[in-house]
DNA sequence: GCGTTTTAAGATAGCGTTAACAACAAGGCC
DNA sequence: GGCCTTGTTGTTAACGCTATCTTAAAACGC
């Protein structure tokens, strides 16, 4: 009567039910999936429509199992923003552990130090190194990397694949348009005097920001007015100096626009210590949508970048770069961002005189 | 961190080298490790000294690939502090991934929501489920998980065990000695005249805290001041109100503990708003040491609470519990706190004049 | 053409663990 | 003593995949 007792309850699809659809052998739907050579594209082809006809996916403990060369992913970090970092190492594990693959994470302080840190990294046997910001733009490390021919994927840059060196994958948002769709929100609700706390200026993402700040005020044909901008290096305490340089104005800024949650922290904390009100005296927005954002009152309107999607989405890239023995490593994927409204904007109050 | 030792290489103690040690068969070990009834003592015993010796420890990928029955463990929260909740679930999915435990978090809103909740989380086929605070105490949650003959760990309560009913487990701090020790470190500062802010009055932690927070008074022979108890929810806005309510007294206390990092980082905020400095003016103490205590400035002296340690140890114990059918499950641990000073304290100003 | 190399595909043997059942001893009952 | 329990230990066959070795087919050289 019964066809198979299987002893797993839900049998999802295995290796060999593809190689049996797909009408060839076990070993050559295993090598398919793992891309290796010597396979004709032909029967690549077949194999590739079986596994896509029974939505199979191969069972990681198993591959572990048969001895399949165990990945091990390097994570060098060092992260101002304690909320990008924790939400980034969320979804690292979460998707390790869903890949099995294995990270290896160490902080990395900064200064020149970092380099003698990935070299560790690599001299303990690493697959590929995934670089989160601030490290995504360390030059040093990069080429080092190159050299060892150790494959990396870089998150949250602001450089276009374009300018990226083979072998170099990255994840990330188009932070030009983010902040271009956030200052056009905030002109929106009649603002035309708009401050902007810019992000570390070694970071290339922080300049497509700024850049994007810019040109929605371009778009909208105000002037620029070069006080309106301080700098920033992501953390609380640097938007604390910012926020205080914008107020400090003669004009002040009815709005002010930080380049990360932290720094939208730091200003709202500053306006209050002012005895200014937000949103109703000064409209402040942050970018990320760390879980800061919604911790301080009143909540932040942010940009929602998907944090721990990219990371998982780096993991994934990494592990199947690693796989793909074969082929050289390259891909670039651009997440979508949305903007999140909550309580920190408000109308300008000066009603919309210019032209 | 690294996440996973490496096995394969210069390969691991298998279950047949433990075997071949103990000198009995391959089941006998794999029912030792498994905890299964029906194994005489004596041979546990040598079979347990044969694991010892030899440092093994069992594949999870093979114990998956057998068919070992998956476990799940589910998990409810609804923590109104971020910063805890996320160091809570980075600990929960390390561990998770560690032991191979497939974890199925639940989000569930404050109200009577919860049985029902819980009750889809059951329905699900949990083998077990894991209660942060607040849903720790949540009685109807827990009465429902024993009628379903599901185990659970509460995690961060202030019930002391022997109050708890059987087939639960605990994980906690002694959060009494803690608030106790932070409220005379306050004490030492010089300070006389402190002020509390309450967590939760649902929450037995909250009740602990706010004990140790008398205790020390009255070890130190200072007047209790009902005035100077704030009530709060653990949340930023609650401890808005607090602090405001605290700084309005004709007298203001020169120091305040929040029962929380979020409550402290409101109460500073308030401070800020009055023109007041922190720490110069006034002292302010959290208790957690959440992310948010080193983002804001200045960086909050708290109560070091581990909490991904906590989690941690939820699961290893939920998931031995689990993996023992036989025995009933049941355990307590006790993790250790640590005060930890930053820079949002100083010595009162008033120099001490009461005896 | 015929042997020789190269390439593509299949066969088989584990990886470390547990499920299911078989085997065996020790009591208990008539 | 025979026969059933009961409790303890052992045997075997998966689990899903990859390494490694073989074989079949194709490409090549002269």
């Amino acid at each position: 009567m019964t066809i198979r007792p299987s002893r797993r309850g839900s049998s999802a699809p295995t290796i060999s039910d593809v190689a049996r659809v797909a009408g060839v052998s076990l070993m050559t739907v295993s090598r398919v999936i793992n891309n290796e050579a010597n396979v004709r594209p032909a029967t690549r082809e077949k194999v590739e429509a079986a596994i896509a006809q029974l939505n199979y996916s191969p069972n990681p403990a198993a591959r572990s199992l048969a001895g399949a060369a165990q990945i091990r992913i390097g994570m060098l970090y060092s992260n101002p923003s304690q909320g990008f970092l924790s939400e980034f190492l969320l979804g690292t594990l979460d998707q390790a552990s869903r890949l099995d693959v294995q990270m290896v994470v160490e902080k990395c302080d900064i200064g020149d130090h970092e380099v003698e840190v990935a070299r560790h990294l690599i001299a303990g046997g690493i697959d590929g190194v995934i670089l989160p910001p601030p490290l995504c733009e360390a030059d040093a490390v990069l080429s080092l990397l190159r050299e060892a021919g150790v494959p990396a994927v870089v998150v949250a840059t602001g450089r276009p694949p374009e300018a990226m060196p083979d072998a170099v994958m990255s994840v990330r948002i188009d932070d030009r348009a983010a902040a271009e769709e956030m200052t056009r929100h905030v002109m929106t609700l009649g603002h035309r005097r708009i401050g902007f706390i810019c992000g570390n200026p070694n970071l290339t993402a922080s300049d497509r920001r700024y850049e994007g700040f810019r040109a929605a005020l371009e778009g909208a044909g105000i002037a620029f007015d070069e006080a309106l901008v301080a700098p920033g290096l992501y953390t609380y305490r640097s938007g604390l100096d910012a926020a205080e340089r914008l107020l400090d104005l003669s004009v002040p800024p009815t709005a002010i626009i930080a380049s990360n949650d932290d720094m939208a922290a730091a200003t709202v904390a500053v306006a209050h210590r002012r005895g200014l009100d937000v949103p109703s005296d000064l409209t402040v927005c942050g970018f990320d949508d760390t879980t800061l954002s919604t911790t301080i009152w009143p909540e932040l309107t942010t940009i929602h970048q998907p944090i721990a999607d990219m990371a998982r989405a780096a993991v994934e890239m990494m592990a199947t770069a690693i796989r793909q023995k074969s082929a050289e490593p390259a891909g670039h994927r651009l997440l979508d961002y949305s903007l999140i409204r909550r309580q920190s904007d408000a109308a300008s109050r000066r009603r919309p005189r210019e032209i």
